[in-house]
DNA sequence: TTGTACGCGTTATCAA
DNA sequence: TTGATAACGCGTACAA
């Protein structure tokens, strides 16, 4: 059995409440008592029950988490993590609130974390797009006491506690990697999003003309079009190029939207020969992997992401350190034969 | 705040011993009472707290993971995985003990088995080749009440509880995927691996051999050759058969002892023009990423191994369900861009 | 068949 | 500066 508080109370003499004192580092205790108990619980090898200690702190978490809702399989897969994270030990000793805002209007956000209350929360997990409203909605956040991480497309610029994600530059030099060693004849590359507003979009981009520009001379990278979350507007784009431009090779398809880029890379004819490149698990690129279609999609787990969000809210709010091998988010190759 | 036993006693109108004997589906309560306490849990939403469970039942696992020695950094960095999951919240209320047996010889794990001493022990996690003596080892571990699991290399014959690891068999059609779409222009391709003995290699050269028939015609795969886990003939086999085979375009390495492989096709002067994979990520590995030496590494996460296999552990200890979607350990494709 | 009372390891409140 | 003592939510002898 592993010793107690009461075990380095008897061995260094004093009472519980003294104990516990030192082992919380609270004032009202003398130098001497202090050393006299550290003492004790070195030799005794004593380590804290949490769960025991949580129990008694009688603790409870209030967190929120901001998602964007749109016509995105990603997010979606995400809530269910989170629902499922919360149903098992995970978010015990704690009640976790789901709100959306559209993604189509960057206003939204920002109301809707002005609408949270500061007094009945003690943490906010938000996925959301960087602008100058939304640093200081999270310095408002902030100011009132909150824990609060980015999640998925880091805001550094405010000033959150954490990013909870994968690292988008090196997610983007991932996939120029895998871009040039699949198609080392080399050739043009398009690259597709919704929108370039969003942190992680930059990011990519960012890593992926590095890579291409260093290591594969023959790739020559498109500017990034943006469909703005219009699927008309994206398969329209990808159909035009893949007509117009014969020496295609490649898509990188950055964020979402890839049932309209695959429709329209499926109606030119050209799919089979292209490497296509996309993030995020869903129905729509599982399939496309499946089919052979997608040549690998990059992917976060998100059930990672969740637990990791929420182990981290906990921290946060504790100003307790968090376990870091275990909060890293990876960055997932996943391709046909290894699809989880 | 969350209901308790006391709300759902007093919602029910019965004593907490009665909501208790409900919960947990003891006998000597009346029909119509226990359909009282249900209503009450559902109608208040009710879910017991995991901790304060654990905390009154007293509850300890004692554990021990049986893990081969040798001149594995895998597995000395599985065993660090190890040691720091214990030191977190992971292994509370437990104790975990690491036992390691010479990896060359098949009877050590075997007598560490017997050695085990069933009355003081709730559990075991075993990586180990699968004899018949192993399995009978297992049987004799199971009849005396305890959890066992299989780690990394699975047991299918014997009466694990689970395996804890890959599917080994993906992952050998993952490396196929990889060096087909690597090595377009096709040519041979060398398989090699510390011993066969191991079910994981057997599982990986399966898959391995089932995508290069279906998908890469143009790749031939020359037979295993093992090393018995001496660097010197691993050497030797790889040295020549860069020298002596013109058309080989590929290495799989399915076991460790990449260190004197890679040694073996540098010298051959002819590392740069071969596309080289293998597993786990060491700090061999990781350097032969970053060199270019190998183009992929395929690999499981030591930590999430430690933690799921602790988890997993305890639940079987508690003919308890566990969470699959957190135990699944994914075939992880590791480049150079996206090293953790 | 049902209820009472105590203990698990820690924290927190009050009094000394 | 210290010490008793009562919670926290649950499990479990033992009594009724």
């Amino acid at each position: 059995m592993r010793p107690t508080v009461h075990d380095i109370a008897k061995e260094a003499g004093v009472s519980l409440a003294t104990v516990d004192r030192v082992l919380n580092a609270r004032p009202g205790v003398r130098e001497k008592t202090i050393a006299r108990v550290q003492e004790a619980v070195a030799r005794l090898g004593y380590v804290r029950d949490a769960a025991a200690a949580n129990l008694a702190r009688g603790r409870f978490y209030r967190l929120a988490f901001v998602l964007p809702e749109g016509p995105n399989q990603f997010v979606e897969t995400l809530r269910a993590a989170l629902l499922e994270a919360c149903a098992t030990q995970v978010a015990d000793r704690a009640s976790v609130k789901v709100v959306t805002t559209p993604a189509q209007d960057p206003h939204a956000v920002v109301r809707a974390l002005r609408a949270l209350n500061p007094r009945r929360l003690d943490g906010v997990a938000i996925m959301a797009p960087e602008t100058p409203q939304v640093r200081d909605a999270v310095a408002r956040l902030k100011e009132e006491g909150l824990a609060v991480v980015a999640l998925v497309s880091d805001l550094p610029n405010a000033p959150r506690d954490r990013f909870v994600g994968i690292d988008n530059v090196a997610a983007g030099r991932t996939a120029a990697l895998l871009t040039g060693r699949f198609a080392p004849q080399g050739g043009e590359v398009l690259v597709v999003t919704n929108s370039l507003r969003s942190r992680d979009s930059l990011d990519r981009r960012l890593g992926f003309d590095q890579v291409t520009a260093t290591d594969f001379p023959k790739l020559s990278v498109l500017p990034t079009a943006e469909s703005y979350d219009d699927p008309a507007r994206m398969e329209a784009v990808a159909f035009e190029a893949a007509m117009s431009r014969p020496k295609l090779v490649g898509v990188y398809s950055m964020g979402s939207g890839n049932t309209p880029l695959l429709r329209a890379l499926r109606r030119s004819g050209r799919l089979d020969e292209l490497v296509v490149i996309g993030h995020e698990l869903t129905p729509v690129t599982r399939r496309a992997l499946i089919e052979n279609e997608m040549a690998a999609v990059i992917s976060q787990d998100v059930g990672h992401l969740a637990r990791s969000a929420l182990r981290v809210l906990r921290a946060a709010c504790d100003a307790a350190p968090v376990f870091e091998a275990q909060e890293r988010i990876r960055i997932e190759i996943v391709l046909r034969e290894n699809l989880p």
